[in-house]
DNA sequence: ACCCGTTATGTTATACTATTGCGATACTCT
DNA sequence: AGAGTATCGCAATAGTATAACATAACGGGT
């Protein structure tokens, strides 16, 4: 996919996000989004937690709670058919976000979800969506 | 939510589908759908497995073998962001399935996927799309 | 300074979800 | 019969996530 902003700028928005909101983008929290948005591709739990603290010292809660944590502020999202992690670079205020996952380098971009086109059966109430789609991005395609 | 079909005019659906194509729907396979027909629910691959064998004898790899048989085959989804399966009651063509899942009772209806109005980034071909909407629907609604 | 409520982290163990690898069996097509 | 394919049983292991409890760190009120 093509060049998002730099790790230091997103992460620089999120320190704001946290001040504003009254979070507290605690050392681990901050850590953990920094290893999501120098990936270049959604990141496994496990992954991180590896990357964390390389010599083995974190445990499995420390980086669930981080991601938690993430997701909650709207800094992250969990990617769901790929049990993986995901920076968010789009500040989607409203409704969910929706993902588009080249499954050949790994890309992943967003947009918002369109509540209009998703014919919800009669009487029924959306309180959240899931939305991935796999394929593979113009680049990739264009690689071959 | 409302009444579906029985199970047992859905699993004659499914022999139907599968000698239409030349695929083997045996006694583990036709069991499995059996279970997901039944639940009103999604179910938990170690739920069915407890359902196949009171007796404990059956083992992890027979059941995730008849989901893989029966989502390849379209008979059944998986459920990503639940890690659960629910039976196909849709017989859709072409295109995925979209989901809406009551949190309140775990009834499951199903669309198409109306690739249409969503907006992918320029040049991205989309293969796959995991769309799962969660709520509460109508008659949950109506009880409270 | 002290106490206390709250939030965040550390630590251990365990639960839950899914796959790999191999061997046995059964069925089809020469 | 023999080769090839598909399915299944079985044992072990890999991968994902949470429970439960202890500790630490911060801030406000006294
Ligand atoms: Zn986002
Ligand atoms: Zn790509
Ligand atoms: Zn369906
Ligand atoms: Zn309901």
């Amino acid at each position: 996919m093509t060049a998002q902003n730099s790790s230091a700028e997103e992460l620089a928005r999120a320190e704001a996000v946290c001040a504003d909101r009254g979070l507290a983008l605690t050392p681990v929290r901050r850590r953990v989004l920094e290893l999501l948005l120098e990936a270049n591709a959604p990141v496994k739990a496990y992954d991180l937690l590896a990357a964390l603290k390389p010599g083995g010292g974190a445990q499995p809660p420390t980086v669930y709670r981080a991601l938690d944590f993430l997701t909650a502020a709207g800094l992250a999202h969990r990617v769901e058919a790929l049990n993986a992690y995901t920076a968010c670079v789009h500040a989607h205020e409203t409704g969910g976000a929706e993902l588009y996952i080249c499954e050949s380098c790994g890309g992943v971009a967003e947009t918002h979800v369109h509540g209009a086109c998703h014919e919800a059966p009669e009487g029924f109430k959306v309180a959240r969506s899931v939305i991935e789609h796999y394929g593979k991005c113009g680049d990739c395609r264009k690689a071959g």
